[in-house]
DNA sequence: GTGGCTGCAAATCATTTGCATATAC
DNA sequence: GTATATGCAAATGATTTGCAGCCAC
């Protein structure tokens, strides 16, 4: 892992008030590296083998924890599983129902988020598109 | 049942090519009375002491026929548990982290389908907001 | 008549919990 | 030194599956 990336993990660990730990780092890093939209079996299997002492119950506490401070989103786009993504200025998310793919939608929507708070305190919103995505409609012709 | 909600219900089934069963009418009816995206235990709690044979794999595979024939949409704003809301004209939903109640929004997002079908195909759209509603804020100052 | 629907019991599997040990600060 | 984090094994709980009998059409 590089030393930037280490140090870019501590300083957003402690800025949240967080304690910094070897699994909390990897874990981290890991979400920021690929940005893949994992659920915490493929994190847990993917650092496994260089982390032969982790354990999924870390994993799913780390993420929890970071959740609560707001490091990382929450996604349910997936009916099965929760999907955690390192939280970023807010866009949206489409979940291929063909290949299973979940990819970020860039789009503002700063209706929705104005009207509602007016009303109610609104702290997350999520955008969630189902469908078939561009790749798989030309391979298999489903438009 | 009042007999019109009866026929709506018969109407609906067959128009969505479903064979019409006691259980599919009753399930509909519940989800068609109270509008208050319920999970598949709150439908079998409320049902079952009228409809003494009737099974939770049953309600789970209604749900699920009819989401199929989309008739039914399946909302995941909760992380723990799906739940269930008869389909209608695009809407988008609430979730008080307080009181746990799910309401309705009524907000149209032209752009967000729009642009985004011009990549993809696009089958569904949820709209997830979460926060603390109205009624609990005044109730505990939470603002 | 028959293919699809229902309901029971058992299985699955993501997530949580209890608790003893280890570690960050 | 102490509060918190970790990791193991066991528990939980929503959803699914296998299968035998039933019913809508």
């Amino acid at each position: 892992m590089a030393d930037d990336a280490i140090e870019r993990g501590v300083k957003l660990l402690r800025d949240h008030g967080l304690k910094v730990t070897p699994q909390r780092l990897v874990i981290l890093r890991y979400l920021e590296k690929y940005r893949n939209h994992p659920n915490a079996d493929e994190i847990y299997n993917a650092l496994k083998s260089r982390n032969p002492s982790l354990s999924k119950t870390t994993v799913y506490n780390t993420l929890e924890t970071m959740h609560k401070q707001r490091l990382v989103d929450v996604l349910t786009i997936s009916e099965s599983e929760r999907r955690y993504d390192l939280r970023r200025e807010s866009h949206h998310h489409f979940m291929c129902q063909e290949c299973g793919r979940i990819l970020d939608i860039e789009i503002a929507c700063p209706n929705c988020h104005r009207i509602i708070n007016g009303e109610h305190r609104v702290d997350e919103v999520h955008g969630y598109f189902k469908g078939i995505c561009s790749e798989c409609l030309t391979k298999e012709d489903k438009l």
